[in-house]
RNA sequence: GGUCCCGUAGCUCAGUAGGAUAGAGCGGCAGAUUCCUAAUCUGUAGGUCGCAGGUUCGAUUCCUGCCGGGAUCACCA
């Protein structure tokens, strides 16, 4: 179903009549063939640069090449025109007919078209979110969450295996801090005075229940126990708590994970994974002892010089060597990375994307430079870096303090603008570019707001089907009773906004291959704008109106348009990640 | 100082794996609206694609070097 790709085929096989040989007298390259939409809609509805390509291999000028290809390509029944232009394109009109049937297959597969096999089932892992367990999800995560996630669902529907992961860093200085936060709160909810909590831990209340759990749960026994061994328990119950809560959170923003992964598994059993990890780095001797060089620039007042267990990833494309054990011998987070990324290509994955925050760039190069290390070319890793959010309130910037814990929770954004529009305008952007959200200008009922915008050319189309019901009794037509229809279809923006659908399965197989998953934000919006337009023209024309009483038959072949405009609103609606509605109010 | 991201219309941003005359929204300007598909619409102006080289039939797109803005910079996670 998709148009372009079936094109390529056409034209390949028109290219192959022609028997062009290069001046060797061998076959010609034609992996550079390809078929687009012209740049300019007048242009016609599809365009190649086969000539072009194929003109310098093939010592042939390339619009005299041209001309050939079109006499040939003229035969096909579904080429209403084919013309040369320019430097040597070959501009191909196509006939209403094809249209129609286009049309007939989109009604057909209703929310499945688009849907493509172009992944051919790689196995990929999606990483995001990934947030600390120890507190809320707070509006910082929003992008992230977001863009990881409809990244992977769009990659889902373009074949891809996909594995959407969150891995849980419940190993660390962090959460021992986490832990001796909570016992506190264990200790107040067992009627202890502790006043204020210390500078350095987690004031935060939502520690609260968890200490009365524990306290519910164990009585007075924690304090009775050793305790290293207390903390080990309070560790274990405030870690699943935030994890629950975080769960939730994610829940709001439609979000759900495949796989939790536990950062701690990794330094189980006296860190054997990362042992392991490591020995089979060295054996493939990327691992040496040595010194690093002081950082340039400011020079830290504890600067260590000590000789150190070192990931040579400078061999593979890194700046620096990267240390993999501190100094009191416990392994770095990056040792933890080590084995975490092994794991995930002893699963199979050869994909591996990680979201992260644009202040983790400087992380990307020794990633990338260990999944070198670790699998060579046979792995691809991503990263895909998502730029700041800057809120704003009525135009006026949100001023957040992380220092006081006066920051905006995740939740909190969504009881107050909702989940689709943080879901559609967190992809309203490219995720390296940084990007305004405002908190008013995301909920207003107009079409200044592309969410609105986009949902409310979806409300439409079932509007239009309301009306048809109300006015002239045609309720709920079968999807095989529209198909049939469609060929009543003649006017130029009925066939427009076929063309527009019939970009819908190149879009998603892009959006996958290039991990650009705001593509698919803007193609909905353009989608949303031709479809207003057209609508609009009706105000002008009632004849172009899609319910027309005293037509019952081209009323029918209307809402098979209809039909398949709602139907790929509410499929790319859906992998955004929010709704399409059938009516707004 | 190193590295990464960004630089496109007055503003906010797209630009479809190197293609044709570089697009959209907002703002500006000029019109339209007794009819209801107006939670507006139509038209129009506005550009040395940061600068300079290179690669080639062709560069906003790829490469190099500058300029400007942001992020980050052993041992935290």
């Amino acid at each position: 179903m998709n148009i372009f790709a079936d094109f390529t085929v056409r034209i390949i096989e028109a290219v192959k009549a022609l028997d062009l040989k290069d001046k060797d007298g061998a076959p010609l390259d034609l992996s550079r063939v390809a078929v687009e939409p012209p740049r300019d809609a007048s242009h016609g509805d599809l365009a190649t640069n086969a000539a072009m390509v194929l003109a310098k291999p093939a010592g042939q000028n390339p619009r005299a090449l041209a001309e050939r290809l079109v006499a040939t390509l003229k035969e096909d029944a579904d080429i209403a025109s084919a013309e040369v232009a320019g430097p040597g394109f070959v501009n191909l009109r196509l006939t209403d007919a094809f249209w129609h049937r286009h049309l007939t297959g989109i009604i057909g597969q209703g929310t499945g078209y688009g849907r493509s096999k172009a992944g051919g089932g790689r196995k990929v892992n999606v990483e995001y979110v990934s947030a600390n367990p120890t507190g809320p999800m707070h509006v910082g995560h929003c992008r992230g969450a977001v863009v990881g996630d409809a990244l992977a669902n769009i990659m889902d529907f373009a074949g891809y295996d996909v594995t959407k992961e969150y891995v849980i860093n419940d190993a660390g200085a962090q959460i021992d801090v986490l832990g001796r936060s909570v016992m506190i709160r264990y200790r107040e909810a067992l009627g202890e005075e502790v006043g204020d909590i210390p500078p350095g831990l987690y004031p935060g209340d939502y520690l609260v229940p968890v200490g009365q759990a524990l306290a519910a749960e164990f009585g007075r026994k924690l304090l009775e126990m050793p305790e290293k061994e207390a903390l080990a328990i309070v560790k274990d119950r405030t870690i699943d708590a935030m994890m629950a809560m975080i769960k939730e959170d994610l829940a709001l923003l439609n979000v759900h994970h495949d796989v939790f992964f536990s950062e701690r598994t990794l330094h189980a059993d006296n860190a054997s994974a990362i042992r392991s990890a490591i020995n089979d780095l060295t054996l493939k001797g990327h691992i040496y002892k040595g010194k690093l060089p002081p950082p340039k620039g400011e020079k830290p007042e504890d600067w260590e010089d000590r000789e150190q267990t070192l990931f040579r990833s400078t061999a593979v494309g890194d700046d620096l060597d990267r240390p993999l054990v501190k100094s009191d011998g416990s392994y770095t987070y990056f040792a933890a990375d080590v084995a975490y990324l092994k794991d995930k290509v002893d699963r199979g994955f050869v994909d591996l994307i990680y979201v992260l925050g644009a202040d983790h760039g400087g992380y990307v190069k020794r990633l990338e430079a260990l999944a070198r290390a670790v699998g060579g070319d046979a792995i691809k890793l991503t990263v895909l870096l998502c730029n700041l959010v800057k809120l704003f309130r009525d135009g006026e910037p949100v001023r957040m303090s992380k220092r006081s814990g006066d920051f905006i929770t995740l939740r909190e954004v969504v009881e107050e603008v909702g989940r689709d529009p943080i879901r559609f305008m967190m992809l309203y952007r490219k995720n390296s570019e940084p990007l305004d959200f405002d908190f008013a200008k995301v909920t207003e009922q107009s079409k200044d707001n592309p969410v609105f915008y986009v949902q409310y050319a979806s409300a439409r189309c079932h509007s239009v089907f309301r009306q048809a019901r109300e006015q002239m009794g045609i309720d709920r037509p079968e999807r095989a009773t529209l198909a049939a229809a469609v060929a009543g279809l003649r006017d130029e923006g009925e066939i427009g906004l076929v063309r527009k659908l019939a970009e819908y399965p190149r879009l998603i197989e892009q959006a996958a291959s290039s991990q650009e998953p705001h593509r698919l934000a803007f193609y909905l919006y353009d989608l949303a704008s031709t479809f207003h337009t057209h609508w609009n023209r009706g105000t002008d024309n009632p004849d172009l109106r899609f319910v027309k009483v005293n037509d019952p038959q081209l009323t029918l072949a209307r809402l098979g348009l209809v039909q398949a405009v709602a139907d790929v609103l509410q499929s790319g609606l859906t992998l955004v990640g929010a709704d399409a509605p059938k009516e707004m109010r």
